[in-house]
DNA sequence: CGAAGGAAGTTATACGTAAAACTTGTGGAG
DNA sequence: CTCCACAAGTTTTACGTATAACTTCCTTCG
């Protein structure tokens, strides 16, 4: 409760050293070999220590000229996933002595008058994910180094792109899916105008469309698990022969998927499949259990740090998506009706 | 890709518009009223535009001698309920212009020489959310004004806390419980050393105890839907006559008891009711949807960010704890086995 | 008509740090 | 004995901002 007292500075350990100003410097920036003797420096550091000194940042960093801040921007934060992100781009940045500063980006926030006033000039880099191009130009005006996640890497103005190799998820669902014998799809889809969602319907279909005598349906939802129930609802009253599988392009989708099912007396897998995407807990809770494609979100956030890292340093950042990976549960089977 | 050349400074615009840094400062500060001319202002205004200038916060953070940043410590991201505390944290942060910092606090993150390193003098105050009072005096030794979440109003050395209402929680639980007619109960319990889920536990023995003819068993699991599962499974294959109803402390455990009642063929809540604390997406994933306690983790958010912004200014945070809500679904009914 | 007061600025300074440039003292080589 | 190299510091400065203190000019009023 004692924080009335203002914090004591280099001068104040100088002066209880017995050094000056400098010196302090030297010692707790560990740049004083052959410039300072040993006693002097741990005499300098016992005094550091005695008075509590923490280095003011601020003052570092209008000396150093950068932050060794980095900002994260998420489009929310309403899933593990993006938590996942976070925890893997905090804890490379960890290791290079930088610190991740959270934008959950659209609404949520409330208006600040400038996203980034709370920000902006005390950042080095910016690490976006999921965001339109121009809103992100509007924000960054070129003024940061930026690696965009999940993002088109043609209409990424010029900005180092960390991707998911969605189209290989894509492929592996299909493969899966049509392995089993299925012929008629249904892909609830998320509602967002993203760009990893256009190249996972596009490739969908193109996947689907290439085997004969398919059939393939998209119906679009918010993802919440209610949202995503009714629009699966909805679609699967439709007439017509009813779809055998139920493609999610995110896992709460699934557990929408799930009670549309079951609420026209149907059974999963028996009756219909279903799959999701991005693994979540949900994915194990449900049942039965989702197969779904597992987004390594902790590896996503790393990779987007290390290429930040890269751009920091002129670097060329590594190149090639992240690999992901089909698991495959009880939610899926081979269709009953033909 | 432009940001080789350096960002322009308050007194490049000062230069632009033909005028001195101060009244650059003045302008751009709102503090011009009868000290700059409009015309001059706006002019000034025109150029900071122009050069797209951002001031450096670096700088104004020393001169000013505050950040007008706080750091949220939570226990961990692998939960909505968090990302809930951080959003509404950081609404009622931006509406007074302050910035929030997240610190997933225990492992996760790796070994940073000082947790606080990269932020700890570019902050103004801390929202600690569950942790142990001795780790946290560790933390901010006293340095920064401070408000704990979820913590004993009476061990937190001082610091203003912010609690949910969990004892409330726990008699809405019971009262409905034992409403129903159960008295054999099974306590799945978080295997956390946290003050809330002790007072929990110390708050449902007392409750449950006061009734004749009740009984309490109690097992502790790490918040993973497998453990639960085994947890509870094992708890559930015990001799005697077994529990009607499972309490659990959190909606993920709640997810792990409905696969162990699923596993030995019994069904919710005809067999065994169950109910949990949160109410996560997945409360209404599971099937039947979940009977928990809501806990509204942005007001709990907004709540702490109250109180340190009224540390801050030396006001007295408003006192009382966050009212919490039992919301009834479909996984409790009364005992078929008296 | 002189002085006062306000408008519209400017000049100067401090915040705390890092580091370049300078100083002093000492031992050893020539 | 002189000079130099090196250890062990110190002095000084700059980073970009906000603001207190000062200046200058013009208007207005007694």
């Amino acid at each position: 409760m004692a924080h009335g007292s203002t914090r004591p500075t280099s001068r104040d350990v100088a002066q209880a050293a017995g050094v000056s100003q400098a010196a302090v410097s030297l010692v707790l920036g560990d740049k004083w070999r052959g410039r300072v003797a040993e006693t002097t420096a741990e005499r300098v550091r016992q005094a550091a220590r005695e008075l509590g000194y923490r280095p003011n940042l601020a003052a570092r960093n209008l000396r150093l000229g950068h932050t060794r801040t980095v900002l994260l921007v998420v489009p929310a934060l309403t899933t593990e996933f993006f938590a996942g992100v976070y925890t893997g781009a905090a804890r490379i940045a960890a290791q290079h002595g930088f610190g991740v500063v959270l934008y959950p980006s659209p609404e949520g926030i409330g208006p600040a008058r400038d996203p980034f006033a709370s920000a902006q000039a005390a950042l080095d880099g910016v690490i976006a994910s999921s965001m339109a191009a121009d809103a992100l130009t509007a924000i960054h005006g070129d003024q940061l180094p930026l690696v965009m996640l999940d993002s088109d890497p043609e209409g990424s103005l010029g900005a180092a792109t960390v991707n998911l190799d969605i189209t290989d998820g894509v492929r592996q669902v299909t493969e899966h899916l049509l392995g089993l014998g299925h012929r008629r799809f249904l892909h609830l889809a998320a509602d967002i105008a993203s760009w990893t969602f256009e190249v996972r319907a596009r490739e969908l279909a193109t996947r689907i469309g290439q085997v004969p005598g398919t059939s393939l349906l998209t119906v679009r939802a918010p993802i919440t698990i209610e949202d995503a129930r009714d629009a699966a609802a909805t679609a699967l009253a439709a007439k017509g022969p009813r779809p055998t599988a139920i493609i999610c392009d995110d896992d709460k989708l699934a557990a929408g998927a799930y009670k549309a099912v079951r609420r026209l007396g149907l059974r999963i897998p028996d009756d219909i499949s279903v799959t999701g995407l991005d693994d979540l807990a949900l994915a194990t809770a449900i049942d039965p259990e989702l197969t779904t494609v597992r987004l390594d979100a902790e590896q996503f956030g790393e990779r987007g740090m290390q290429a930040l890292l890269a751009v920091l340093e002129g670097r060329e950042p590594t190149a090639g998506d992240i690999p992901v990976q089909l698991v495959v549960r009880g939610s899926t089977a081979p269709p009953s009706t033909p």
